[in-house]
This record gives structure tokens, C-alpha cells and sequence, in this order.
DNA sequence: ATACGTAATATCCAGAGGAG
DNA sequence: CTCCTCTGGATATTACGTAT
């Protein structure tokens, strides 16, 4: 309760003017935003006219999403620091890592920026702190993607440089992040577990990411149950929410699952696929084959045993309920094999009374 | 192109379970 | 016992495909 109470104030001394700004996306745009609006959408035209018509809608989202952040940046700062321009080539990356890497082609956004930022100019500065250790270098809390834009066009980028602790550092990370809401589930949760791993208060963690404790919980575990080289593989999957991650991870927990993973991702095809469509291949591929390679009887057997690590491809879960036992089939069983099992219970308690003799 | 129904997701809550 | 984590599940929202 003390705790809380310290760390909300904490926050609050952190962050208090980002906080207190009103929700960016239901703003009427300012007066000088407009201004800027209009200004960096006119040279779009005539490539819009000549192209595609998708990508003009999609460079405008991008932009007006833009134009939000640097109102938003501009309140927050307002005349406590100056936006400078850094080479690139200084700045470092947060020691925190957030999103997965882009492997290139994969990110369609990405090049919108790096082609908005061609055109326009950077709209937005990114916040960076000088480097703890190395003299003359920087690190960033947010806009690792305006960097690396920046950095592919050639020009200098636009920052804002603050003196930041690692709190502050992470957590104006994951605050960014968040009201962005452009971090896809499972970038979040390896980004959380980063965070854990670092040795930061779960709350904290929480408070930053915007997450509530149940949330925190399964961020944590599939984090920890899918292996980190897969993750990477498949990339952000902005599309695959949390109940189909939770599935494989369950059923990764079994080392057969997680070697025709591994084999899963070698192949040409799946290296073609889209993130989305690499975690389907995947998560198909093991649902398919997973009842079928871990036969009922013993799953259930390995379930009695080591209860706790074969979840993943188990056809019934035992469980306690006040104080008793309770046999819960799942989806991994077969049809009518419930029913099976109940009409040879009979049979099984005489092997278990024999079992218990012996 | 629009409207509708379905599937998937995000978010939140209540309570179980376990450690200290 | 309290505190923290974990699990199950309900609900609202969003995305998507299909029929009109």
C-alpha cells in the first residue's frame, strides 16, 4: 500500500507532465500542427496521383501519427529543453531491448518512414540521454525507428537530450510504447520480461507498460516458455494476440514440439512468409501434429508425473479442488474419449490396486 | 460498397495457490 | 496470517470474411 503509494508518486515526479496531457487521439489539432500538416502532406501529391493509392493513405496515417507525437513531445518539453541535432552514428540503442528486429523488406512502415523522413524531414525529435560510459555518445529512450531512418537517409536526427537514470530511461521506453500501442503482444511481453530480468520491480514493470498484474503474469510466461530464438524468427506478429501465444507456448513446453520448431524455421517457405504467417506455420504445424505424435495414454501418464511440464500436449489436466482431485479433459483429448475413460475405471483401479501391491 | 455475423483480441475481475 | 503470483473466465472491442 506504502509501496504503491511511493512509486505512483515516483511516476508522477517522473512523468507528471506527460501524464497530465489530455488523450492525444481526440484532440482537435492544434493551430501550428495543422500548419505542419498541411506542409508536409502537399510534396506527397503528385507521387500519390502517379501511385498507389494505398500507400498515399498509409504515408498519412503514418504522418498524422506523427504530427500527434510531436505535439505531444512539444507539450511535454515545452521550453525545458531544446531538440539538437546528433549524428546518428553516436546515438546507441536503449540497453533495453523492445522491438524485434526488422529484417529488412519485412517492415513495410519502416520504409514509409524512411521515404516520410526523405521527403519531409524528421517531424518528430527523439528523446536520448548521454551515454553513462562512453564520452560524447548517446542512448535512446524512444524513436529507435526515427533513428535508424535517419541514419539510412543520411541525415543528422533530431533529439531531445535529457539526463535520464535507468528508471527513467526504461520507463519513458515503455510509456512511449504503449500510448503508441504499435509494440505487437509479444514484443511486449519480451520487452517486460527485459525489464524483470534487469532487476526491476514487478510494479514498476506494470506501472510503465500500462499492464495489469494478470497481464504481467502471462507476459512473463509465455516470454519464458516460447525459446527467444523462435521468437526472433517469427518476429513481431502484430496480428497474433495473446490466447494464440499462450497456446504455443503450452505446446512448446515438449521437447519433440520445440525441435520440428526449430526445423519449422529453416525452411524457404516459412522464410518467405510474413511474421504473421511464420507464427501459423509454426502453431499450425505443432497443433497438428502434437495428439497425434504424444499418444493419450502416455501423455496422461507423463501427466501424472511431472505434472507440471507437459501441459502442453496433456488430453486431461489433474488438478486439486478443495482438497480433492478433479480430472479435467482438454481439447487435446479425443472425441468421446472422456466417456472411454469412465467406463474403464473400473479396470484401471484394479491395475492401480495391483500396481500399489507389487 | 455496405451490413451482418463470426472469430480473435484486449482488458479487467475474482479468486486459487504458494511463499514467507 | 499477508503478500504476491497465477489461472480462469466474462465482457467489450476490433478485424475479417461473406452475402446482399
Amino acid at each position: 500500500m506504502m509501496a504503491d503509494k511511493n512509486r505512483r508518486d515516483q511516476l508522477r515526479a517522473l512523468f507528471g507532465t506527460v501524464e497530465t496531457i489530455p488523450t492525444p487521439e481526440h484532440n482537435p489539432m492544434e493551430p501550428d500542427a495543422t500548419a505542419q500538416h498541411s506542409a508536409s502532406v502537399e510534396p506527397l501529391k503528385p507521387r500519390a496521383a502517379s501511385g498507389a493509392v494505398k500507400a498515399m493513405g498509409l504515408s498519412l496515417s503514418g504522418i498524422s501519427r506523427e504530427i500527434e507525437d510531436a505535439r505531444r513531445l512539444k507539450e511535454s518539453f515545452e521550453g525545458s529543453e531544446r531538440v539538437v541535432e546528433l549524428d546518428p552514428a553516436l546515438v546507441e540503442s536503449s540497453f533495453i531491448e523492445d522491438r524485434l528486429s526488422y529484417e529488412s523488406g519485412l517492415d513495410e512502415s519502416f520504409e514509409e518512414l524512411v521515404e516520410s523522413i526523405r521527403l519531409n524531414g524528421q517531424q518528430v525529435p527523439i528523446l536520448v540521454r548521454p551515454h553513462p560510459d562512453k564520452q560524447g555518445s548517446y542512448q535512446t529512450a524512444y524513436g529507435h525507428r526515427r533513428l535508424r531512418a535517419a541514419a539510412r537517409v543520411g541525415k543528422s536526427v533530431q533529439a531531445i537530450v535529457r539526463d535520464l537514470t535507468d528508471m527513467q530511461l526504461v520507463l519513458a521506453q515503455g510509456k512511449e510504447n504503449t500510448e503508441r500501442r504499435d509494440l505487437s503482444f509479444i514484443e511486449r511481453a519480451f520487452f517486460a520480461r527485459n525489464l524483470v530480468e534487469r532487476g526491476f520491480e514487478r510494479g514498476l514493470v506494470q506501472d510503465a507498460l500500462s499492464l495489469d498484474k494478470a497481464e504481467m503474469s502471462r507476459f512473463l510466461q509465455v516470454a519464458s516458455a516460447v525459446p527467444a530464438p523462435i521468437v526472433r524468427a517469427i518476429g513481431p506478429a502484430p496480428k497474433i494476440g495473446r490466447p494464440r501465444w499462450v497456446r504455443l507456448a503450452e505446446l512448446l513446453k515438449s521437447e519433440s514440439a520445440r525441435q520440428a520448431a526449430s526445423d519449422e524455421v529453416r525452411l524457404d517457405a516459412f522464410k518467405a512468409a510474413d511474421s504473421n504467417a511464420r507464427f501459423n506455420r509454426i502453431f499450425e504445424s505443432l497443433l497438428k501434429q502434437e495428439p497425434v505424435a504424444v499418444p493419450a495414454q502416455q501423455a496422461s501418464r507423463t501427466l501424472v508425473q511431472e505434472e507440471r511440464d507437459v501441459k502442453a500436449s496433456a488430453v486431461a489436466r489433474l488438478r486439486a479442488d478443495k482438497g480433492r482431485p478433479v480430472l479435467t479433459f482438454t481439447e487435446y483429448a479425443p472425441s468421446g474419449f472422456a466417456e472411454f475413460v469412465a467406463s474403464e475405471l473400473d479396470q484401471l483401479l484394479s491395475r492401480f490396486e495391483k500396481q500399489k501391491q507389487s
